[in-house]
DNA sequence: TTGCATTACCTCAACCCTTGAGGTATACAC
DNA sequence: GTGTATACCTCAAGGGTTGAGGTAATGCAA
């Protein structure tokens, strides 16, 4: 009925934060997804159908590279990042902060701001 | 062929801002758009097509009150903060915060990789 | 007075991301 | 042998934003 149910922020978050933990250590896609939510203390739990596709589309991209690791009999995909991979987490991530930063200004702002209008 | 163009990060953004604005002061949709832009610097900006379906939606939720004014001949429709969408600008402006911080947390989270090239 | 920009409201299809459910297959414990 | 965990995958549905379009009144310039 309401339509828009609770905001979650989280648009765009994924790929972000995978391009992050990447940034530290070549990892696979399951887990990857455990990963998020440890590193965000389970704050921000994303799903494998979101995390797979973005590692898909990125792999393609040249921003991950991949190499099949074999373990217990089963094959993992391990991701890790490019040189254009770190550049986009650079890029990606100062978007971010400008994006973010901006939010809080307008939060915090008690009463300038609008004033200046 | 990418799919995933570049990444906004404002989804849900419009309506914390949105809510944000009018605890200061009732405002009408098309000085909502120019507002949130003047307010976060340029940084954001939204088409009046996300700005009315919001406030018509909050409106019907009660999380805003509506008055008719005229001006130039012209009817605005200013909005204001209802008790309700007070609550609801506290619980989504945690909730924001409760998110950024995790992901600054991860991203700040050091090993490098960040700031150099 | 015709034309254009601005104000101010509105709607809608297309796009894109995430969710959540579903599918496959192996390994290990009970 | 049945369940749980690992590990990969896909896909429809849901939902928010974009960008284009529509209406109408005002005011200003050519």
């Amino acid at each position: 009925m309401s339509s828009r149910r609770d905001l979650s922020f989280i648009n765009g978050v994924p790929e972000l934060l995978i391009l992050r933990l990447l940034s530290r250590r070549e990892m696979y896609g399951y887990e990857l997804v455990s990963a998020i939510r440890v590193a965000t203390g389970d704050v921000i739990s994303v799903g494998e159908g979101c995390v797979y596709p973005i590692l898909h589309t990125m792999e393609k991209n040249r921003l991950l590279g991949c190499r099949r690791v074999q373990k217990d009999g089963r094959g993992r995909l391990y991701y890790r990042l490019t040189e254009k991979g770190r550049k986009r987490l650079n890029q990606t991530s100062s978007h971010w902060q400008r994006i973010s930063q901006a939010i809080n200004s307008v939060l915090g702002d008690n009463d300038a701001a609008i004033a200046r209008t």
